[in-house]
DNA sequence: GTGCTATTGAGAATCAATTACAATAATACC
DNA sequence: GGTATTATTGTAATTGATTCTCAATAGCAC
């Protein structure tokens, strides 16, 4: 199967929506592909700055629901007060455990959950959109330092 | 099996920390009690300005933690930029799934994330401490609507 | 009762996220 | 290519949820 780059799916998605194509937005997505796991808004922000970038921060905000929506990434919700990002095109879905001690974030698969959104949209009548897993815990190391 | 019921969960765990029992506290507990569903600050806080008590949001806020922490009530995350809450004690843990469309809100079990809670633990060392999970959808209503 | 200190309400402060606005720049059309 | 249209930008102000400060109050231990 050949995947179109996200650059593509992104400018695709732009043309379609008559949006406009601008370095800004670009940028981010670059950085954005660069960073390996997850992000939040002010860690985009600096590594953007660090390279000479002067996208502001509205500009990230602004940008963030685009990349959404044309599913290159997603929100995670680690419950700490404000949203973490990870891109996602291109990788399989994953849920989240976190170390309640030094946050540490791991990921996992848990292929059953398809069979619960199929088992959902038949019980309730709903057309499933998407789910979130998250799991709490203490690592090995935490669980020590107790 | 006897269950204490939730102010005495709250009063012996309010005398094990050496705090102190409230009339505000018991208000705010009471009425969350009294809330089918889930709920969030604002609602509770005009639904006991509408009893006429004069509690503050402020200590809405400052006591929340303390009925989680002693397993009364616990977090929902609805994604929608601020928390809401339900009580638990004596409820069956369960997950939600809910309208994008209208915002309704199911809740179902799910058994199978006991299993893979342990499946966790073993194969990250980790001591498992909870779980969330999310299911968004669009319900029959909101289907047509589209 | 008395003293210690946790708790309260009110309002100020904080912090992430959104918005207003004027300037800029990407696209469409000639 | 030039021009008009209007989406997008950066800046700064604003919002809205939550937390904090502070002086007054009130539980609880003795």
């Amino acid at each position: 199967m050949v995947m179109k780059s996200e650059i593509q799916v992104f400018r695709e998605y732009i043309r379609g929506r008559h949006l406009r194509r601008t370095p800004e937005r670009e940028q981010i997505l670059q950085e954005i592909l660069e960073i390996q796991g997850h992000f939040d808004v002010d860690e985009l922000h600096l590594r953007l700055r660090d390279k000479g970038s002067k996208v502001s921060k509205a500009s990230i905000y602004r940008a963030l629901p685009l990349f959404i929506d044309c599913g290159l990434v997603r929100e995670v919700d680690f419950s700490d007060g404000h949203w973490h990002y990870e891109h996602i095109y291109g990788h399989a879905h994953h849920c989240h455990l976190r170390c309640l001690g030094c946050g540490e974030v791991l990921e996992f698969q848990e292929p059953e959950l398809g069979r619960l959104e199929a088992h959902l949209a038949r019980e309730y009548g709903y057309r499933i959109k998407g789910h979130q897993l998250q799991v709490q815990g203490l690592c090995a190391t935490c669980q020590e330092a107790e």
